[in-house]
DNA sequence: AACGATCTTGACACCGTTGTCTGGAATATG
DNA sequence: CATATTCCAGACAACGGTGTCAAGATCGTT
């Protein structure tokens, strides 16, 4: 391969020159600049990113580490929306990204300090999951450069771009209301996977029924894990326990997917109104009737590339940014009351 | 930042020795690999990745290059599936995996160059699209390491992993046919995008329309761009040209999406029998009674990652691969003739 | 004309590994 | 016991760029 000295030689000034007009142009004559372009363009000479890498301790890399396998990874579309903001938004200022799903799960973070630390990456995002609350505190110590995204621990007080999903739940809670459900369910995050003292969803929901005058029923909340799965199975327990339900919010839209298709396998269809909980492009198309929570998972990505990018730049944390949530009414849903 | 000297100086032996610990360690003796181990232990020495690249002249790194946008990359599952397979075989053999979608589309394809030609990566996997055909010629001009996706160009003898949806096409059609449908739409991919001469999805339909004694329509067949929106123009189209169809099949899982939601909003539920293109996880999910052609999507993005690895690690092409469909029954789905 | 400031360029070392080559010690062979 | 072979370890240069420093050329100023 050519290198820069094939450059240099040909236009006949040094390699440094050849390095200068490849990166701080304004520093070299405007007609030795064209004479090593032209060499360049005769060459076809293209520079080793990773002797620049080496020298400038930069990697240009950064890394979208997800704690789960990768069923998980490439088929959450959520996630997707995510990832895809922060694709967007590294490779528009030259880094390249790096997704990795780890083959083991338990390998996950260690993976993520591995790339980190062997400079393979500039600096990661991490998705939440069970240990992230640990390792971040290995990062913190080693000084290296990381961003949580989707929540910010107990212990972070940097570094974070999380959703606050409080106006989403109350808004949604109040409309199911203002259309007269009376027996309205939550198929809300998991509280302990997050370990954060904070149940933003529970709040706006329970908050919008103290001032619709209804009572809170613990039971009508119920936990799942982000899945179709989990949509599927705490629906039909909701609906067991509670066969007065009219309503339900779901947290996320495979939870919305699997909700849905468990009313359809009750036999149910038309009697339940349900609320979306990502509004993601997918669901719109999908089932363009429901209302939605809007989940800003692409702006959430977006501002994570955008974090870790700065702190990568600037040297320094940053303080985390909190994002909203809305909630869109699609009017075309059946409203039932039983 | 600890290095391998540091790591030298403390066991007491040579950088190359420690080298030699973190690579080939049979060439070193055990009492002497211990010291070094321990010494590695105690100063949590992390090799930097970039420097062992520059002198090998290896990246350890795949790039897998969708020239579409961001919007697309991350929205289609059907991609997102090959991704995965490539994700999960190239990250179990030691190479990261590098996503790119290009910001701006024209320039997809020379950014996959640039990213092979300054090293980044070892080599990439192209997604089809226009313009691909051309850019591999550069590739096999330069002799760099490229792997073509779902497709084999004319000028290719080598390097792709393609499918053959002959079968699933040609059992999906047989099957309609026994179940007595006679008016059998085809919502297929697009032609002209391929740049090959090939439409093996449309042959193995007519040869089972043949083979049942049906009149091939040339109108029943449209051609579509894998879409949601594509899904659900042109089964539109379909049936307003040809209001005694009673099935279709997909070329794609999005498009059948498109076409469950044509069909949803011109009222007529229960009344198409809907094949479905890619028997895709989460369109099981989300439409379980619905019978699918299967495309190996996982398989396809596996296999070529495998091969890109192989191509890399021996420095030769190898022999394209041709993967083939097969067709799910799934017989919850109602049949109506009409 | 002398001087300093600015612009432009180059020499050189260095980033942190690994490949090549060499050499001594240990072991096997005749 | 001499010699060949194998094993183990180190010296050195190199991968292909960039940072630092220095210096010559050019220009303006007094």
């Amino acid at each position: 391969m050519t290198t820069l000295y094939d450059v240099a030689k040909l236009a006949g000034v040094s390699p440094k020159t050849v390095s200068r007009v490849l990166n701080e142009s304004h520093l070299v004559a405007e007609e030795t600049r064209q004479r090593v372009l032209n060499a360049i363009e005769k060459l076809d000479y293209h520079p080793n990113a990773i002797a620049a890498s080496l020298k400038r301790n930069r990697a240009n890399k950064i890394g979208f580490i997800v704690p789960y396998g990768s069923d998980f990874v490439f088929q959450d579309p959520n996630m997707m929306e995510q990832l895809r903001g922060t694709h967007d938004y590294v490779s528009a200022v030259g880094f390249e990204l790096i997704v990795s799903a780890p083959l083991h799960k338990k390998d996950a973070l260690q993976e993520a300090l591995r790339l980190t630390k062997n400079r393979n990456v500039d600096g990661v995002i991490l998705y939440p999951s069970y240990g992230v609350d640990q390792i971040i505190k290995e990062f913190q110590a080693k000084n290296l450069r990381y961003v949580t995204l989707g929540i910010c621990y107990d212990q972070q007080k940097n570094n974070f771009v999380e959703v606050d999903q409080t106006p989403g739940s109350y808004l949604a809670t109040k409309y199911l209301i203002s259309l007269g459900h009376q027996r309205i369910g939550l198929l809300n995050k998991p509280y302990s996977f997050f370990m954060v003292n904070r149940d933003d969803l529970l709040n706006g929901y329970i908050t919008a029924l103290k001032e619709g005058g209804i009572e809170y029923i613990p039971s009508l909340v119920r936990e799942g894990n982000f899945t179709f799965e989990d949509g599927y199975e705490k629906f039909k327990e909701l609906i067991e326990e509670h066969p007065d339900l009219t309503a339900v919010i779901c947290a996320s839209d495979p939870m919305t997917y699997g909700t849905i298709r468990a009313i359809a396998d009750l036999g149910l269809n038309n009697k339940i109104h349900v609320v979306a909980g990502d509004n993601l492009p997918l669901t719109q198309k999908l089932f363009p009737q429901l209302s939605s929570i809007t989940n800003p998972s692409y702006e959430q990505g977006r501002q994570a590339g955008k974090m870790i990018v700065t702190i990568i730049n600037e040297g320094r944390e940053l303080p985390g940014v909190t994002l909203n949530t809305e909630f869109v009414i699609r009017n075309m849903h059946p409203v039932v009351k039983r």
